[in-house]
DNA sequence: ACTTTGACTTGCA
DNA sequence: ATGCAAGCCAAAG
């Protein structure tokens, strides 16, 4: 695939810098890439990363502000992700993530 | 080339 | 606190 957007890069490897057991946002990462309001680009660019071999992104590590699984739909199935999350020893509050717990934010450039 | 949609977030009423 | 609208950038039709 062209990278022709160097934002896809930018997402990419922003979410594959995301720890183990933490979880972060689309917001985050798009006030990391630059753009405050981007995050839609985010949620457009892991959907590449979803259908794409880009496993290394752990894409199941990333959700709304409110910790929901947003993108839980777009995996092979709507609770792989939260699986994969639990797995990693990120803990639930209901339906969202704890994200007092295992929120945590990328590197912001500025 | 133009219009619509999307794994979102923030602001105003 | 709840509800509606605007903004952002890119891709698909």
């Amino acid at each position: 695939m062209p990278q022709s957007s160097d934002i896809y890069e930018r997402i990419y490897d922003i979410v594959r810098q995301i720890p183990e057991g933490h979880v972060t946002t689309y917001g985050a990462i798009a006030q990391a890439i630059g753009s405050r309001s981007g995050a839609r680009l985010v949620g457009w660019a892991l959907n590449a990363v979803a259908l794409s071999d880009r496993t290394d992104i752990p894409c199941h590590r990333v959700v709304n502000r409110l910790g929901e699984l947003s993108g839980k739909m777009h995996f092979e199935t709507p609770f792989v992700m939260r699986e994969r999350l639990e797995a990693e020893g990120v803990t639930f509050s209901g339906e969202a993530v704890d994200m007092k717990k295992h929120l945590w934010v990328p590197p912001i450039a500025g």
